[in-house]
DNA sequence: ATAATAAACGCAATTAGGTTGCAGTTTTTT
DNA sequence: AAAAAACTGCAACCTAATTGCGTTTATTAT
């Protein structure tokens, strides 16, 4: 998985359209979730990926900002952790989130997949349960581990 | 919500199929557990039921044998905790589960609940994902918060 | 029934993920 | 350039969950 840096201007521009400050810590952050496209990140992938140089209460308030503001989401995780995936539907910001797609957790890699081919239906009622949302998870094997 | 015991041989007799010591509190544990049918605990529910005159490790532990037994199965929790339901299907025991039910989990009441009659499709591929198990959440207001 | 073995229990200590408070720094606004 | 707002990092803290170990209870074999 081989890491491309995303053209800086959008990252800062993307940061500052949704209200967040352009400090060096965010914008490589918003910069690796671009980058590495469909892929989640845990608080810890990111703490490793950035060596340690940085505060984990930084990580997640980062997250956590980012999250508020419609830029990524929280998606399920094996090991129950926090992890989030760039929003990719420019239905979300400040005000809400709207996903409507599945995610798959793959058992080998532990990683969190957005399948975002795979829409769900609308809330409805089921036996006298009234029905916000939605969400489906698979979990299997994903490509790259299939093949071992 | 009342509790209701249910027959203790037929409790202990479900323990010993499953390979379990009747000791006093899994006997109640298990019968806590069908006496609140469709209802799912989490270990500070538990340690509430009983006043905490069980230690913590020990409830820990009885879930961790209970569900390995197949008698019963985690099941998504409002606040990512621990909590599991009865496992209705006979399908269970100790070599695995096989649960293809829905959960719905209630913003009001952070209860989870099984949809038993909402059975999930078999396992497929998607977009190259090797799908061994679906597992389908649904979120909103439950039939008793809904009235409020 | 009783002894030997295995399973379960409870306490203390520990781990892990995550959060809070606050002082100092950086960024944004005016 | 100054003031306000947002962000950062350290220390301390919190909660859920786990581990080790000696004791107790239950199961099995005699």
């Amino acid at each position: 998985m081989k890491y491309k840096n995303k053209n800086l201007l959008f990252i800062k521009s993307t940061l500052a359209k949704h209200g967040l400050s352009r400090t060096n810590f965010r914008t490589d952050l918003l910069d690796l979730f671009y980058s590495f496209d469909n892929i989640s990140l845990s608080v810890d992938d990111i703490l490793k990926h950035f060596n340690n140089s940085i505060d984990k209460v930084t990580v997640y308030r980062s997250l956590t900002s980012f999250e508020n503001k419609g830029l990524i989401h929280i998606v399920p995780d094996a090991n129950n952790l926090k992890r989030y995936s760039l929003c990719r539907e420019n239905t979300c910001n400040t005000i809400s989130h709207d996903h409507n797609h599945g995610h798959f957790i793959c058992y080998s890699c532990n990683q969190t997949f957005c399948l975002d081919e795979f829409k769900l239906p609308n809330p409805e009622f089921i036996k006298g349960f009234h029905i916000e949302q939605l969400k489906l998870t698979a979990e299997g094997y994903c490509q790259d581990c299939n093949k071992n």
